[in-house]
RNA sequence: GGGGGAAUGUCCCGAGCGGCAAAGGGGGCGGACUGUAAAUCCGCUGGCUAUGCCUUCGUAGGUUCGAGUCCUACUUCCCCCA
């Protein structure tokens, strides 16, 4: 299957965002039959999410923009159980209140990239907790869980690890498949739901609710795959040393998610901008032609970009100016990261190797000495050669801050009050 | 049901005669070179109020001046027999 005819599809093809497709020619012809609808599945596992999560969003994105009706499901059922799915071990159990927390946060990226609303293409936001809850033991094995053959469950990949590294796997993961199926089946039933979304990983689950769709004398239902994103030099996306990127401002700074995709290898450039900004494909190839140095201009706008849709325009272009300021003038831009420490801690002085792990540089004092041993600490520019030294009233700039450096790239500045 | 084996530095894999903050990789971070890239080379890769102190080898006890290393029980996993 190389040419689909549905605008939806033809998009996601275009832009890479295709990885398998459960029924190819049947899910393109249904999407040129008016309006569809489909869900993409978000753990409440954590307060935000992070890029990887922003592709199957950026899937449901186009699906609006081509008409159709997205789902976003919040798992605020699934999540009290934890999707065992490629995992090596049994992710710590999260109560209730923490599950509602992080729902509450997550929900606010959302409306940044979906229109919601009650119109016939609005976004519609479920959690799953409202069915799977309620649910009662007896009566839900019966009709739904003699469909699920564990045989069958055990030969999926997704568990493979789990079992091949001689961890256990309790039964109350091996049960989130099941309840991933049956959200499907429910969306279905309450919202016409035809087409489940995801990332790869998420095949073996998706397939269940087809399957049990089938089973259980409903619909055709469909199941569309996003690739895996790795770097072009193979490590996966996201990871940076902080961990993951995340899309909520509050734990992972705008500033710093440009930074981010500033940093993207010559070689994915292209790609990533097809996947996450929505440029015109023939705009894309220019950017992505761009040879030796200026490439890094297609790297600016592929920052500013997606930077824009995560955090909105305004700023995207405070971040880029930041970034500007501090790389090519090699000024001091003094909306860099800014960390607050009160005056009476700096007065009689402050040692540099705190003041950096104040400043969420580095993890420990220990790193911090080891890193003024490699020449990796930087006070306002200049390398710190001792790690005994003490930061004062003096060491403030005219701006009334310290700036602090570790490594090339990041910066922070100290600000008293 | 019986017998044998495994679990190591809270990223992963993996050595480890009773003196061990524990070999070696991978990954990550820093430095050099560059273009805030990749590749390459070099260094680092438990914590601290630091010539010392504290916490780490599945969990809990025990033997010993001293235990990752020996003993006992438990947990999880693998293999063989039934």
């Amino acid at each position: 299957m190389t040419t689909y005819t549905s605008d939806f599809l033809r998009v996601l093809d275009e832009r890479g965002l295709i990885h398998q497709v459960s029924d190819p020619e049947g899910l393109d012809a249904l999407c040129r039959q008016g309006t569809q609808t489909a869900y993409v599945g978000y753990d409440a596992t954590a307060t935000s999410i992070h890029i990887g999560n922003l592709i199957s969003l950026t899937m449901l994105y186009w699906f609006q923009e081509t008409g159709h009706r997205p789902i976003t499901l919040m798992g605020g059922g699934t999540s009290m159980v934890g999707d065992p799915s490629f995992r090596d071990d049994q992710r710590k159990l999260l109560t209730v209140e923490e599950i509602a927390t992080n729902i509450e946060s997550i929900k606010r990226v959302f409306s940044r990239i979906l229109r919601y609303g009650d119109g016939p293409t609005d976004a519609i936001m479920a959690n799953n907790a409202d069915w799977l809850l309620k649910l009662n033991y007896v009566a839900f094995l019966r009709e739904v869980g003699r469909h699920f053959s564990v045989n069958r469950m055990l030969s999926f990949d997704s568990v493979k690890l789990r079992l091949d590294r001689e961890q256990s796997l309790s039964f109350l993961e091996f049960n989130y498949m099941i309840m991933q199926g049956y959200d499907f089946v429910e969306l279905n039933r309450r919202y016409g739901c035809r087409l489940q979304m995801g990332g790869s990983d998420q095949w073996g689950n998706i397939i269940n609710g087809v399957d049990l769709s089938h089973r259980m004398g409903g619909p055709q239902l469909y199941c569309l795959t996003t690739p895996l994103l790795t770097t072009a030099s193979g490590a996966k996306m996201g990871k940076t040393a902080n961990g993951a990127v995340w899309l909520n401002a509050d734990v992972f700074s705008p500033y710093d998610f440009w930074q981010y995709f500033r940093n993207t290898e010559d070689a994915d450039v292209g790609r990533f901008l097809k996947v996450f900004t929505r440029l015109p494909l023939d705009e894309i190839a220019r950017l992505a032609a761009l040879g030796g140095s200026e490439i890094n201009e297609a790297k600016k706008v592929l920052a500013t970009e997606i930077t824009a849709i995560v955090h909105g325009r305004e700023a995207a272009e405070a971040a880029a100016e930041t970034a500007r300021k501090t790389f090519e003038e090699g000024a001091l831009a003094t909306d860099l990261p800014t960390v607050a420490v009160p005056r009476g801690e700096i007065e009689p002085g402050l040692g540099v190797l705190s003041a950096f792990v104040k400043a969420g540089l580095v993890p420990s004092t220990g790193e911090a000495r080891r890193q003024v041993k490699a020449g990796g600490l930087r006070v306002n520019d200049a390398v710190v050669t001792d790690e005994r030294a003490l930061l004062g009233l003096g060491d403030l700039t005219s701006d009334g801050v310290v700036k602090l450096s570790f490594g090339k790239k990041k910066h922070v500045l100290l600000r008293p009050e």
